[in-house]
DNA sequence: GGAACGCATTGATTTACATCAAACCATCCG
DNA sequence: CGGATGGTTTGATGTAAATCAATGCGTTCC
């Protein structure tokens, strides 16, 4: 599945910016990388007729593209690079509902407006879709709403466990669910399995902002999960897995 | 849209029975009673094609008819009644994810397996489906995909603004929100505005599921906004919002 | 009637995690 | 180089909510 036909759209470039100073972008030259994005669920031969609609625009680091409350006007596919999504309180409180990686899906929100924000973590690159064009494209591509409604009904099942995890786990049981969750997905089909080296893109606020807790509580309880053996904290964004059946045994809250 | 056709399903009756002394069931016989179900969805006319695949069935108070893990066999649309969804941990701690009400479908998960369990919280009567025959549907019927997707994406919704409850806000504004939700949801259009009564058919014990807390927490709470002039606690199940402003501010964290 | 049960309320105490605070350590940059 | 900056770690203290415990209050059922 992973050698699939890379999807090519034939259009000449065209350059737009995002925010100040904002990325560049041009029109999208390999809009699938992974067997879950769009091309490979319309096949190649369809792309000309979405040659029009879909722009490849690449985010840096840090810039948020999807504002909280703001008109739902485009509907992305993430191609590569990792994408925080957020929900914020007035007074700054933020809670990420999730990390989209490459395949994933973004703003298929039925409501006029976008119900949560996004933001770049590393260098991203998405496809870009008028959610104008959206209607037709379904109508047109009995594939594609197959394909997404297995998306949604997968992002339920993950937001499901994240709710469990963060109504009733403690935060070494989140922090465990978390490490072992960030394993398998850098497991998937495709990737070189890696001895349990972890390279998260994410910040340890990040990581808070995921699970509910703070900054300093992911961090003790790293350390101590290093101090129990289960763990190693490399320099950077590294951490290697020492023992999965150790967070397994946690995470599950057989503690 | 409330007075549309009821959809009649014309087979002989037919009954089975869920789990030890369960459920007596026929045939569905109105299988739609708002315009978000499946007969609205395909049409009346439809219904023939259906009558061998669908099953009314009956559940009673407190009984579970989804266990988590279980093969997924089926698939249901709630008719009347209130569902409560979750998930547990091994050592018994329970997350209620979202409880289902006339309308709602269970069990659309990708997976072969039920992600989590259901169980009636009133009396509740749903439609009941073999996912087997779940593909055929949809092919036949395209707007049922549509819908599906559109329900989806709205869950998706809720559960978004559910993490952010239990990752990020307090037990005041985790009962304030959830009782400002509860009044949303019995104010949808087909239903008489009943200024600010509300007649909860869950306990204390599913609300603290549901919100991340303890019963003891979400009395406490309770009493403190009756204090407050908030809300009226009345006899059993029935609550009394008095302000919905308080409510409001309290919900959004502007404490 | 009155035991037994499930559910709710209220009080006393404990605790897991947040908050406040300080130091550490890269990288960047004038 | 040396000082800022942004992220991380570690320590001391505070607190919101959990836990432990007792009481109340309808229902059901001998």
């Amino acid at each position: 599945m992973s050698d699939m036909p890379s999807c090519q759209f034939e259009s000449r470039p065209r350059r737009i910016v995002i925010g100040a100073g904002g990325a560049q972008t041009d029109f999208c030259t390999t809009c699938s990388v992974r067997p879950t994005s769009v091309c490979s669920v319309i096949g190649p031969d369809d792309i000309s007729r979405l040659s029009d609609a879909a722009v490849e625009t690449i985010i840096p680091p840090g810039r948020g593209f999807i504002e909280e409350g703001a008109p739902a006007t485009d509907f992305f596919n993430v191609t590569s690079g990792t994408v925080k999504l957020f929900k914020a309180l007035p007074d700054g409180r933020r809670q990420i509902t999730g990390f989209a990686s490459p395949g994933h899906f973004l703003g298929l929100a039925v409501s006029d407006n976008y119900a949560f924000g996004a933001e770049a973590v590393d260098t991203v690159r998405v496809c870009r879709f008028s959610r104008d064009k959206m209607a037709d494209l379904l109508d047109d591509f009995p594939k594609l709403e197959r394909r997404l409604l297995e998306e949604a009904s997968n992002e339920l099942v993950a937001a499901q466990n994240q709710m469990l995890l963060l109504g009733r786990k403690t935060a070494r049981e989140r922090v465990a669910s978390f490490l072992l969750d960030q394993m398998h997905a850098s497991q998937l089909p495709g990737q070189e399995s890696s001895g349990g080296r972890l390279h998260l893109p994410m910040t340890r606020g990040d990581i808070a902002d995921y699970l509910g807790l703070t900054i300093e509580t992911v961090s003790r309880t790293l350390s101590w999960m290093r101090s129990q053996g289960m763990i190693e904290v490399g320099k950077g964004y590294a951490i290697t897995i020492l023992s999965v059946p150790k967070l397994d045994v946690l995470a599950a809250g057989n503690t």
